[in-house]
DNA sequence: CCGAGTTTGTTCTCGCAGTCACAAAGTCCG
DNA sequence: CGGACTTTGTGACTGCGAGAACAAACTCGG
């Protein structure tokens, strides 16, 4: 390992397992908390409550990126913030655009979060000529035309789809001919896009119809009970 | 197995894999799609390509169901349909409600997405005084206090979550105890529930993260190849 | 009625991810 | 200074999920 490139500084281990990468922010989130309540450091124990996961499990995922903890004591919370904040990129922040400016393209763009988390939203685009011109959030509705010259102008990586389905791909056409190479999509359409391209969905009717499947479960599961209470002693 | 309950009709195979149930949803929309264009039937591989997976994942997943293609032929699009909307349980619609309607929560009453795909939202509930009365989608805003009425008196078992992370445990709480069962959170935090409640976490933040992380890395990437592009060479 | 062609349902293999358990490494107190 | 105690980092094991490949089953044309 590093054969004589050595461009950046410290270089991690590379290969983060997706699955530690969908947990780090987490992790990062639930450090935050605790720094807020002046704690100043923590256990592998501790922190794994405040995120919710197996202590094992955090363990092993920040050991991917390194030894930042001290046997006998716990992890330094600032110290392993900056870490954390390092791996995933969140350092410095990253320009967003939102394409749909409806009723969930506004919530979005009013949504104070995403700030405070390593993004800023630099542009609202709409096609629709009544959103024109109108005020959002503090930023004026663009142009869906202006896409290429934004993401040229404002260096956009990160583009967030939230138009309605059958438009979504054309959406994501454009974005990806301007140079955007990370998507967030929030339209339930299933996007075609080129290799080097991530694309994230969110799907709430998704959500809820996993959590239909699991009360209807539950649901069949009482009234089995009900109907004969010592299946499981005939079936194990 | 079938070992003498037989409550219910057609006892479907049981014990189907969470990443399975998760993608039955996205089927089932591509089915829509497809009955929407009038097509009667598809074959594993076109009805994959709309569900954007792997036709043998697809197979494999529908056979978790039961038979419900035929070889040489394909699937019948309607009784597919049907066959998968009767697993997931949303033939009838789930009554859901929604606390904290904000800027979210109000963009989630006005989705229509929700009402076509099984779920009918049935009331709306904040605790600031000054959004009681207020008509959103046609739904008037009640009392958070109501919650354990509502719930009872409509036979809701889902709950969407979309307050201010500080209070979304104190909410889940509320819900758990009024009956609830399965609880969708917008909110950035840890929800603590008792066995047998089910929740699942919608994280914008999270989201944007992860892809933030795969865009440092892609940036890193052609920085190195810019800086000695043979390492491969060198590394192999 | 039969054979060619098509497509499902399933088996097998491989890799990733989660969990347990423990040695290594540090702290802290006497 | 040394030993008891705490907590990390990691190796081993297990189970689930993805994907390729193939046999079984059905259709359709002659
Ligand atoms: N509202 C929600 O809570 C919610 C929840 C889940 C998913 N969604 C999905 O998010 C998407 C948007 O939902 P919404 O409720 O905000 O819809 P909406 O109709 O309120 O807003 C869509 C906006 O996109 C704009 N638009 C349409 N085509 C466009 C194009 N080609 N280029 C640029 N802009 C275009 C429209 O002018 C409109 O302002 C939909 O796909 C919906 O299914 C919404
Ligand atoms: N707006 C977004 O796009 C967005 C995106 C991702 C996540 N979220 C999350 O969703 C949640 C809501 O976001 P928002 O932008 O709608 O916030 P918001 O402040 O606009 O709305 C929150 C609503 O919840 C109500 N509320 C507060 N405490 C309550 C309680 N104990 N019981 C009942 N109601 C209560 C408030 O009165 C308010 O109306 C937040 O946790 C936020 O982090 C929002």
């Amino acid at each position: 390992m590093n054969t004589g490139a050595g461009s950046s500084a410290q270089e991690p281990h590379r290969d983060i397992p997706e699955a530690t990468v969908a947990r780090l922010p987490v992790y990062l989130r639930a450090l935050t908390s605790l720094a807020d309540r002046n704690i100043a450091s923590c256990s592998s124990e501790e922190l794994a409550a405040a995120a919710g996961v197996n202590s094992a499990k955090l363990r092993k995922d920040l050991s991917y990126l390194g030894s930042y903890g001290t046997r006998g004591v716990g992890y330094d919370v600032d110290y392993l913030s900056y870490q954390i904040a390092r791996e995933i990129g969140v350092t410095h922040d990253w320009p967003v655009i939102i394409v749909g400016i409806g009723n969930l393209g506004q919530a979005l763009a009013n949504f104070s979060g995403f700030s405070s988390r390593g993004f800023r939203t630099v542009a609202l685009l709409d096609a629709a000529p009544q959103m024109q011109g109108r005020s959002v959030a503090g930023l004026e509705v663009r142009p869906f035309a202006d896409l290429a010259e934004i993401v040229a102008a404002e260096q956009v990586s990160i583009g967030v789809i939230s138009v309605p389905a059958p438009a979504a791909q054309d959406v994501a056409d454009a974005m990806v001919e301007a140079g955007i190479s990370s998507i967030l999509n929030f339209a339930p359409a299933v996007l075609n896009v080129p290799a080097g391209v991530d694309v994230r969905k969110v799907d709430l009717s998704i959500e809820l119809q996993i959590l239909a499947y699991h009360e209807s479960r539950k649901a069949a599961e009482a009234e089995e009970t009900v109907d004969n209470d010592s299946e499981e002693g005939i079936t194990a």
